[in-house]
RNA sequence: GGGCUUGUAGCUCAGGUGGUUAGAGCGCUACACUGAUAAUGUAGAGGUCCGUGGUUCGAGUCCACGCAGGCCCA
């Protein structure tokens, strides 16, 4: 048997092979069945959406996951995979809206919500076999056979089921949150809704900075050193009517601030107003900053104004302020109302760098409140409903209406028409004439009543842009709107504590972006007034008293039977074929009235006659939990009370949190299956998932399980194309991974993305860079292989004999043998550590630099001459265990190549029984044969010949002429010691006769002494400079004496004097009068080169080597041929060496006969330095 | 605006805990070598280590403030 040879390896086709091996010995499969019984490495994949095609960068997230799931194969581990798709959301119902040309409102209306999910159902899947494909050409295995899919009812049941433990912990609740909502329309918008063409316009409204009087306490007490009249906070909005529900003012923590003493230009009074110092310009002239207070007299134009001091936003926080408009009060948590509280949204861009704030009407407001625990100010209806101080209609609530409508008459407002308590809409929402001379907006009336009552220090109109509705283009207001709510800030702690138990990749990420995420957490908005999801399970009376949460089917079932029986529903759609809109695959299949009929039977058969339909008593395609089917089921509550859902979908995010559980239907079904493979190992995603999939899976696992959900993570950055910038369709710079693929096959691909850039890395994708990997990684492999299995096959080298024990092997066998085992023990720590980058350069720099450009150049003869011998085996042996184990190493990067060169090799020699490189096992470490003094002298060998190489090169000597003596200056007896053991190995790689040592015990050695900084650092600090200059004055001789007493003293400053000893300075030999020298670091190497004649001769001998082995290649020979070679006559050279080293070229050379001869028939001219040579050559039969 | 992250040769990247002459590969130039040859060796050119301050005897490395790119969030 013969080792493969290839004459152009074709890397796409090879890994097409493999992958149809793979296919046809059920090799993935055998991976995991092989290790059945051992101990688990649980694995998460994170679904993708199908619904678009897959990208390059695809291509990186999921190389990175497979890498580890491989590497912890070989290691034993049985790695379960299973695929999953991501099914539902927005981007899905947005495809479908554009395909269809319709808008959200359409849905319902022309087309019905069933048609719309049906086509959702069909569009989300439409680019799986793209996927699919993608998944098998790049070598990611997963298993795509029993994929979790999360629009599945069994899916979708699951998710119900860890929503009603969320619930029954009291964790899910209804809630508000602050929305887009157009009370023209009555409606809520969305963000996609709000950004159509024309929805923002320009706007003139009225703003107002408005004076929030400080209340005085121990902490504001600084701010009543020396005021003129009462002390204000002013704070801008361009909402005035959001002015009386404000519950606190926000400010920068970091932002300066200034208190200034000044008149308020309305009521003329004197105030003292704080505001942030980068804005007082906007609101004090420069020019009135000179005019005294006392001057002022009420009604001048100009203001004068005296700034008092100037503090942080820190010192701020926590003050306590006056309600501005005290017309309701909160009705919980009143003590936190009316505060300072830092806001991070804070700038210093307009306004006053305070922000007003009212938690029911803006969603940074919203936000902060909460996390301050400052209240909202709501009222409660009659049905004890939390309601707003703005109606729906945009109307204020009429507690607010009747006090505006106090002040109107107080201050002798003028209105188009008498105001009444009902007639305060926040914007203009009746049409109402706004030309008439006397209209006024709320916005205006509040501004005057601020005015009037020294609560305005300046009304201005003010132009932005404000979003208004597309339909009916009135403004839209931000409002609070109903939304169910996951409580996970009540156990932000345990998130918290851990996520610090969470190996991230990179770090920052866990602490930084997710840490800082859970520090600032709000509850988990679940809810999407979409349609295309998990319906929320959720079941409600119309007054909100009664409701009930739905975990199963069964459970759901059963409720279903009790509305039949209280006649609120006429039949049970579970239980009727087809009834809540069965799939297409549910006609396939057993019709549910059969089923039906079978549990009748068991019905009857049964004991207990409140026999329930079971778990697995439903035919789960036969009826659809989506919307519009599961709108139509109406519950009875307790008290008789119909019940209907709510109609949210929730977050898709949920659905993917879920999948460690819903993936196997649990808790319904695998119970045991689940709790092997809870939590997960490891995962891997874009870092775009951190406040995605990441915190998803951990917010449910907390919640749920009181566990981490993933051990180890990596969150790989983004693929940019070369220059840096994001690949999008539109920009055509997006690279098409089939195609990529196709041309430079998976395992080059993989490798470059792997080992150019750490995964969490941005990577700058350059197909140039493929090409590199492709000729100096794996070109340089394959070249190896290729001159081992040239030889070996001549040879017939099949590794069935013993090993040659290493200690009996040569330098540089034990060499290599010791790199390597290095190798493994580095690139396991490497995987072990999820780093795949440094393990993959770890790996290509052993294969290039020492097995190619070291190991195997210096080894060559040793494979290409000569008898098959115990040194020839131990060679043969060497190479094979290096290319096997390299395979091992790098298999799990390179999958497909690696597998082929493990099998090419074993084929061979049938030293593994495993049938493909992913059955076998990682390998070990052999402690024993790492030799770390093996590996630097080798080191120091590479090092002297590169400089003997390089004072060749200056010389203008080829390294076939061979010379006759290099001089090492030694200083260190161990240097020496080393050297000699590698002398052999360095005097060939360089062609020299000798090495020599040259001991310093004659002074011709010049030396150079340097500071041992570090050192002297720590001792001498500032008179650091002073030692040096004195060091670097030291001469020859002083070197000479430091050296022979081991001390020396120094001049230190004026009278001063310090003596260094030996480890303060290093010293090191620069230069041989009369030699030709060249160093590196403290190694120094000086050659001797004189060409002596009999040396010329054996330059010429190898010349001749050189030139007729060239003509036998050129002649196309077989390696092994032999030949006759005849020499025209004539130069004495030729002849001399012929003389001297006929013996020598004969036997390199192959010939049988070589002599000079006067005449030459059929001659090719050798093109030697100073002559021509014809010659002859033939192959002796 | 906030959080995180990146910035070192033309390109892609290394540069524990600060130590004085900042490296590798590719690319470029020149030369050499040639039973691995679409390979290899040697040498050369190429750097305000993003900027500005600071700490220190000494900063690519530590600190502060910026600038530019990226991601996420507002």
């Amino acid at each position: 048997m013969k080792y493969n040879e290839y004459k152009q390896l074709d890397y796409a086709g090879l890994a097409e092979e493999v992958r149809a091996y793979w296919k046809q010995n059920r090799v993935f499969e055998k991976s995991v069945e092989t290790r059945e019984g051992n101990p688990t490495f649980v694995f998460y994949e994170g679904p993708p959406s199908a619904n678009g095609a897959p990208g390059i960068h695809h291509v990186m997230a999921r190389a990175v996951k497979d890498i580890f799931c491989r590497y912890k194969t070989l290691q034993g581990f049985q790695v379960v995979r299973k695929g999953g798709w991501d099914t539902h959301g927005l981007p899905i119902e947005l495809q479908v809206e554009k395909e269809l040309g319709i808008i959200k409102d359409d849905i319902g209306k022309t087309i019905s919500v069933e048609e719309y999910n049906a086509r959702c159902r069909e569009t989300v899947m439409r680019f799986k076999h793209q996927w699919d494909d993608l998944t098998e050409r790049m070598g990611y295995w997963v298993d795509l056979n029993n994929p979790y899919i999360t629009f599945d009812n069994q899916y979708i049941e699951s998710n119900w089921a860890l929503l009603k433990k969320l619930y029954d912990k009291g964790y899910l609740y209804k809630g508000y949150t602050i929305q887009p909502y157009s009370p023209s329309d009555g409606t809520g918008l969305s963000s996609h809704e709000l950004n159509q063409p024309g929805c923002y316009k320009e706007v003139k409204d009225t703003s107002i900075v408005a004076q929030f009087k400080v209340t005085r306490d121990a902490q504001s007490d600084f701010l009543f050193t020396r005021p003129t009249g009462d002390v204000f906070i002013l704070a801008w909005t361009t909402t005035p009517w959001t002015l009386p529900s404000n519950t606190a003012l926000a400010v920068g923590e970091k932002i300066s601030y200034v208190q200034i003493n000044t008149f308020n230009p309305y009521t003329h009074q004197p105030v003292s107003v704080v505001l942030a110092k980068a804005l007082v310009g906007k609101y004090f002239s420069e020019k009135n900053k000179d005019l005294a207070l006392t001057d002022y007299k009420p009604g001048d134009k100009a203001i004068p104004y005296e700034m008092v001091q100037e503090f942080t936003g820190r010192e701020l926080v926590g003050l306590r302020y006056e309600q501005l408009m005290p017309y309701l009060q909160p009705f919980y948590d009143a003590d936190k109302a009316f505060q300072v509280i830092a806001g991070d949204f804070v700038t210093t861009e307009d306004g006053t760098g305070v922000v007003h704030t009212s938690p029911t009407f803006g969603a940074d407001d919203f936000r902060v409140a909460k996390q301050h625990g400052i209240p909202a100010l709501t009222v409660k209806d009659e049905l004890g409903n939390e309601l707003p101080t703005v109606d729906k209609r945009g109307k204020f609530i009429n507690e607010i209406g009747l006090r505006l409508q106090e002040g109107v008459q107080k201050y002798n407002i003028k209105t188009h028409k008498p105001l009444g308590p009902d007639d305060f809409y926040v914007k203009n929402y009746t049409n109402e004439d706004e030309s008439h001379p006397d209209y006024k907006n709320t916005d205006v009336i509040i501004s005057i009543i601020l005015k009037e009552e020294n609560k305005a220090f300046k009304v201005e109109k003010y132009e932005h842009t404000y979003p208004h509705s597309w339909r009916t283009d009135k403004p839209i207001l931000y409002y609070p709107l109903d939304a169910w709510f996951i409580k996970t800030t009540a156990v932000k702690s345990r998130l918290i504590e851990l996520n610090k138990t969470i190996n991230w990749k990179p770090e920052s990420t866990g602490s930084g972006r997710f840490g800082n995420w859970l520090e600032n957490l709000v509850d988990w908005n679940l809810s999407r007034s979409r349609y295309w999801g998990t319906p929320l399970p959720i079941w409600r009376t119309e007054d909100g008293d009664e409701e009930i949460c739905i975990g199963s089917v069964v459970e759901l079932d059963r409720e279903i039977e009790r509305s039949v029986a209280a006649g609120v529903m006429t039949e049970n759609p579970l239980r009727k074929a087809g009834g809540t809109g069965a799939t297409a695959e549910a006609s396939e299949k057993e019709s549910l009235l059969d089923k039906a009929e079978e549990l009748l039977k068991k019905a009857i058969g049964a004991e207990d006659e409140n026999a329930q339909f079971q778990m697995g008593d439903f035919d789960y395609y036969s009826f659809d939990l989506h919307r519009p089917y599961v709108d139509n089921i109406v519950l009875v509550s307790p008290s008789g009370k119909p019940m209907k859902r709510e109609t949210d979908l929730i977050d898709v995010w949920f659905d993917s949190g879920a999948m460690p559980y819903a993936q196997w239907h649990y808790p319904f079904e695998n119970k045991e299956i689940f709790e092997q493979n809870f939590p997960a190992d490891f995962i891997a995603e874009g870092v775009d998932q951190t406040r995605g999939w990441f915190f998803t899976l951990h917010a449910l696992a907390v919640m749920l399980e009181d566990s981490v959900a993933f051990k180890n993570v990596i969150a790989n950055g983004l693929v940019l194309d070369k220059n840096g910038n994001k690949m999008s369709k539109r920009l055509g710079n997006a690279i098409d991974p089939f195609e990529t693929i196709g041309r430079f096959g998976p395992d080059a691909t993989r490798w470059y993305m792997i080992v150019n850039a750490p995964p969490w890395d941005n990577l700058k994708f350059n197909i140039d860079g493929i090409t590199e990997i492709q000729r100096r990684f794996f070109g340089t492999l394959q070249n190896t292989y290729s001159f081992f299995a040239l030889y070996a096959n001549l040879d017939g080298f099949t590794f069935q004999e013993a090993e040659v024990p290493v200690a009996q092997r040569t330098e540089s066998d034990r060499w290599i043998i010791s790199r390597l085992n290095t190798l493994v023990q580095e690139v396991a720590a490497f995987f072990d550590d999820y780093d795949p980058t440094k393990a993959a350069r770890a790996i290509q720099d052993f294969v290039t630099d020492d097995l190619s450009n070291w190991y195997v150049r210096l080894n060559r003869k040793r494979f290409w001459k000569g008898e098959l011998n115990q040194d020839k085996r131990a060679a043969y042996q060497t190479l094979y265990t290096c290319l096997e184990t390299v395979a091992k190493l790098a298999s799990p990067i390179a999958p497909f190549y690696m597998d082929r060169l493990f099998l090419d090799l074993n084929r061979v020699s049938g030293r593994s029984q495993a049938e493909s490189i992913h059955l076998e096992f990682f390998p070990d470490v052999q402690q024993d044969l790492i030799d770390v003094d093996l590996e630097q002298r080798m080191h120091l060998a590479q090092t002297v010949s590169s400089l003997v190489h390089s004072l060749r090169k200056k010389q203008m000597i080829k390294v076939r002429q061979p010379l006759s003596r290099i001089l090492v200056p030694i200083l260190d007896e161990k240097t020496k010691n080393q050297l000699q053991a590698v002398e052999d190995l360095i005097l060939s790689e360089v062609n020299v006769k000798t090495l020599e040592y040259l001991e310093d015990t004659t002074g011709i050695l010049v030396k150079k002494i340097k500071p041992n900084f570090k050192r002297l650092g720590q001792v001498f600090g500032p008179k650091l400079k002073l030692v040096t200059a004195q060091i670097q004055q030291m001469g020859q001789e002083d070197i000479a004496k430091m050296e022979r007493e081991g001390f020396f003293e120094i001049p230190l400053g004026e009278d001063d004097t310090t003596v260094l000893s030996r480890e303060d300075v290093e010293i090191l030999s620069e230069d041989i009068p009369g030699w030709l020298v060249a160093s590196e670091g403290s190694l120094t190497v000086a050659l001797d080169i004189t060409i002596t004649e009999d040396l010329k001769l054996e330059g010429m001998a190898r010349e001749l080597v050189n030139r007729l082995q060239n003509l036998r290649k050129d002649s196309g020979l077989d390696v092994q041929d032999k030949i006759r070679v005849f020499l025209q006559e004539g130069q004495e050279e030729v002849a001399a060496a012929l003389r001297a080293y006929g013996a020598y070229i004969s036997e390199e050379v192959q010939a049988v006969e070589l002599k000079l001869v006067p005449e030459i028939s059929d001659a090719t001219v050798l093109e030697l330095d100073e002559f021509n040579l014809p010659v002859h050559l033939e192959v002796a039969h």
